[in-house]
DNA sequence: TATGGCTGAGATACCGGTAACTCAAAGCCG
DNA sequence: CGGCTTTGAGTTACCGGTATCTCAGCCATA
């Protein structure tokens, strides 16, 4: 009837700060001290107490110390909607990074676009007393931004800038960067364009950016034939089949502008093993400048957006928030237009 | 003037379970009882005390909790060595589902394959008591291998099997799988076959399915012209230059085995580009069964490996031994031969 | 009616560190 | 050499919860 529990240690044979100092022939107080390098303590002192810690492998209980300073832990939330989405993987992996190499932790909350999960994570996370935060976008739920706001804890908002962040904002301007696209649409000659895109971005930043290409479609005298949003993921199968339902109700298309670029490489895939020349027959713009892009026949015309940038200066400012310098207010990674060879008709159509 | 019992000025001005106590007129313990669910208090009381959480805005110090109960965190380490690399990704999404479902939060670790970053995240995350570790690989520096064995806590392995593992091993067979790729290749008529892969595999478990791979291909009778391993992601582009480098060196070479799928389908546009006919000039075969292997103009040859499970298996398995439940040392998740039509020669090559 | 079990609730003692205060001895100065 | 500052180190009081023990009522059973 031996069940598993006796196979790890016990609990109370851990090695504690007290066992250290005992051993060492000082006060715990000294030996603190030794430890976390206050000064106070002679170096033959300081030897006795580092020999005990190495002979008894002590290891600090940092949850008894961060609550005895009554201190934040080192852990930093993360929240971000999708890691299937390779631009929210680059954004975490900027930001695991520099945390990593600073001394935390990042906790992290896949979201999957549900704002009640997030907000039971972020009660969660709150109640271990994080060191800050990092959130995905900035339209957060009522109760949810509620409680960012009535958090101690410094909070940076990613992905679309914010004029008037909770506490910090990192990101670029998604409005700007969908209009600079709906321009070069029009101006490499296209006139009935469409949009596909997936759920997943209507609660999001892809909402302003889909805007801003609105505009700039409308400003330069092209008409949007058709948006399309499908319920699934903003991979390349769903580019592919979406595209098809799309040029089955709207064969007149001739230029489309996807989500992302795997979606638009699904597009593209779909388009030339159907006959249809890119870009002559129809063209294709992607965003995100993925690494599909550089793959395919032609270059895939994208927006280049510096994600793991966007995550390293998040992960940046909330360290510097934390270290008491001065941080920004927003921060404007900024994006630039990979015209590619996916757009434009007749005329610079060569590979 | 010895009135600090009243003018007692805490440090923090958040609520905390004395003063929820005292407007509801209860002792400490018994609010504490209430929140926690533990039995011991009438329903009014229990009115009383939820009334004044929620009149108060009373937030839980889970520091303070863990802390005096002796207990464990909700954190969970959990390591990969890449964000870059879906497979790794698809894992993480696993792992964390099951976890954030279950109250558990990940506290991610991105190796970058570097042992000694891994070592000290490992000391960190430990020093905050988590609940349970989750690491990819069964190769450990043996430093880490010592932490990790004499840490109090539960430990899963994931990614390749592992016969004796140090708590639980959850993934798949790397080698049997390996093995039944090489197989395949011979079996479809292959005779001068290559490898392409990049350094990041070499210290995992991609050694262990390559051994496997390269059995099989010397069992069937067939040669291995090469194989090339480059100090890059292993990704489209990756696949692309690889391949370019590979034809190049060794034109002769039939068939293409790749660490996974994305590169196999950089090296699959690589050839079409070229005037290559997949399969009849060269086979592709690819790893892992990634999204992009659904829409190259013929189905990716590839192995399954239901990532995604893996992780939320690997998290089961950590959950259910946390609460005592048996447990499994080894899972074994399982893989699949995508046979595709990107392997065969003169016949089967029908899209 | 006496005994004993059950239930709701309080009192106390920590958990493992650190902040803040205290104090003796040593160093420094004119 | 006295007084003042510095320095090494100890003492005490917590931090905000929970484990554990205690105990008064209350009900059931013999």
């Amino acid at each position: 009837m031996t069940d598993g529990l006796e196979k790890k240690k016990r609990k109370s044979d851990r090695v504690n700060l007290a066992d250290v100092a005992r051993a060492a022939g000082v006060s715990k107080m000294t030996a603190s001290r030794v430890l976390n390098g206050t000064k106070g303590f002679s170096p033959k002192t300081r030897e006795r107490v580092l020999e005990q810690v190495e002979k008894l492998g002590y290891v600090q209980n940092r949850l008894a110390a961060a609550f005895a300073s009554q201190g934040k832990s080192t852990f930093v939330g993360v929240s971000i909607p999708d890691l299937g989405n390779e631009v929210f993987t680059q954004v975490l992996e900027g930001i695991e990074r520099k945390l990593n190499a600073s001394g935390y932790q990042a906790v992290l909350c896949v979201s999957q676009y549900d704002g009640e999960a997030t907000q039971e994570w972020l009660e969660t996370v709150l109640s271990w007393q994080p060191a800050g935060l990092i959130v995905t976008g900035r339209n957060h739920a009522p109760a949810t931004r509620k409680l960012l706001k009535s958090s101690a804890v410094p909070v940076v908002e990613i992905w679309d800038l914010n004029s008037s962040p909770l506490d910090m904002s990192v990101g670029i301007n998604q409005y700007d960067a969908g209009y600079a696209m709906g321009q070069y649409m029009v101006e490499t000659g296209h006139q009935r364009v469409g949009y596909i895109g997936t759920h997943h971005d209507t609660a999001h930043s892809a909402t302003a950016r889909f805007e801003g290409w609105k505009a700039a479609i409308r400003t330069g005298g092209a008409t949007i034939v058709h948006t399309h949003v499908v319920q699934d993921t903003p991979g390349f199968y769903t580019g592919y089949y979406a595209t098809e339902q799309f040029l089955k109700s709207c064969p007149e298309v001739d230029a489309l502008f996807y989500q992302n670029d795997n979606l638009a490489a699904g597009g593209f895939m779909f388009a030339t093993s159907h006959g249809l020349d890119v870009p002559n027959d129809i063209g294709i713009a992607g965003w995100g400048d993925l690494p599909i892009g550089a793959i395919l026949p032609k270059r895939l015309t994208s927006v280049h957006v510096p994600h793991l940038r966007m995550g390293r200066v998040a992960a940046e400012q909330l360290l510097m928030s934390l270290s008491g310098e001065p941080s920004s207010d927003t921060i404007d990674v900024g994006f630039k237009l990979i015209p590619g060879h996916t757009l434009g008709r007749r005329n610079d159509t060569q590979v």
